[in-house]
DNA sequence: GATATTTTAGTACATTATACTTTATAATGA
DNA sequence: TCATTATAAAGTATAATGTACTAAAATATC
């Protein structure tokens, strides 16, 4: 660590690569899955690796993200937000670059199943994710970890099931997030008690000889409760 | 946005500056204030700014923030946690340069005087921040948005307050970054069940005739009772 | 038509939150 | 000296919520 204060001009100041990797949620089946594919550039070509790019001179840091997820899932209007800045200066071995790692959640059936082949991308589930480049796996872990606190205070698990979807697709979703058996009984009921859900008059059978009914979250009226002041828990 | 994905080897991508800017919360007699000063280049030189400072090649983001913390505060082993990251294409008028924002939470009487006046620094009551250069002014929005989170799932309130503190004290402090007032009574019930302050011998006599028990935050125990999975919600 | 499986409704009890009453302590001033 | 006053601290009663469980409805399959 420096002791003295920094008065330098922009101009001579260091520059430093600064690259977003995304860290891309998925659910299909009941398993939480991840997106990763094979790294392009030397060094650890060929390596397995998340998802991302160097950020350039005329785009912000979400831009880019997004950029990179429209070029390997064909989806705009993706959930994405920032996890956080990976700046260990050892991180990478090509070069003194911070990584500004983004997490994103995506509906598995909507993407553009040849668009993701086309660049060596590949879905694993979250126990059989391979080993990654630099602190990849670590990011992951984060992720993770985000995603568990997040899904608890916030709605947004629904971006991960399609718009129609039923109540024991959505308790399997929070399962394979938080890892954990939940009562079928009260998550319904609680679920239900924020009067969040449409019930459609379809049912999905697919998973069960009885059908569940299928429901579509209300946006519009969590926004309205959100602003003033309603709190999600699940 | 670009469409085409980027195969050019570490060498040729776009280098960029990336700073870091840090929120610095103090709490002195019942206000939540912030530290700021006068920035010392240009653009914008002698407007009031957050402390910050580039980011060296040889040093990580935090490692940045600690330095300028300690330029202005004296002070080391801080709670510094990142916010998030500034991207915007446009942000800064002086050059393309992105900011890693932290925050950062200190006990205002330990820091040294003197340190922060000769950087030309002071403390502004969170309702009195002048407005700032840049996006600063939204990254204190931001940063005490995710204080007021913060501190009601971790107790890094603390962190604000001297070693020793009583609870009267630490419900004020909570009373400031929540804007709210508290039931005296079972916010003191509340903080006690979980049995995670040390009761001491000593009194504080400033604030009241009766005098209210000192306390100490016991950070071994709850570490420990973290790890099982114990959850703080204040 | 009985059986098995899954969805859905409902209920009883335990725990926690909220609103409020009372007592304790000690400085102050008549 | 003793009531007054301000604040701290302990307690209590009720409402709200969470948890564990019973039971019924729907329907494909044997």
């Amino acid at each position: 660590m420096k002791a003295l204060e920094n008065h330098l001009p922009y101009i001579e100041q260091p520059k430093i690569l600064v690259a977003t990797d995304c860290i891309v949620f998925g659910f299909d089946e009941g398993i939480l899955k991840l997106l990763v594919f094979r790294r392009r550039i030397d060094p650890l070509k060929g390596e397995w690796s998340l998802i991302g790019s160097f950020v350039n001179e005329e785009e912000s840091v979400p831009d880019a993200a997004r950029r990179v997820l429209l070029q390997f899932t064909g989806l705009e209007n993706i959930f994405l937000e920032e996890l956080k800045a990976y700046s260990d200066v050892d991180r990478d071995s090509g070069a003194r670059c911070i990584s500004i790692a983004q997490y994103a959640l995506i509906r598995i059936n909507d993407y553009d199943r040849e668009q993701v082949e086309l660049h060596g991308a590949k879905w694993f589930a979250l126990d059989d994710v391979p080993q990654l480049v630099l602190d990849h796996n670590t990011m992951i872990t984060d992720a993770l970890d985000r995603l568990r606190q997040k899904t608890t205070h916030k709605p947004i698990g629904f971006e991960l099931l399609p718009e129609k979807f039923t109540i024991p697709q959505l308790q399997s979703l929070y399962e394979a997030i938080h890892r954990t058996k939940l009562d079928d009984r009260n998550f319904r009921k609680k679920l239900l008690s924020f009067d969040l859900l449409i019930k459609l008059d379809e049912k999905d059978k697919s998973t069960s000889k009885k059908g569940a009914f299928l429901y579509r979250f209300n946006y519009d009226k969590y926004k309205k409760l959100e602003e003033s002041g309603f709190n999600f828990v699940l």
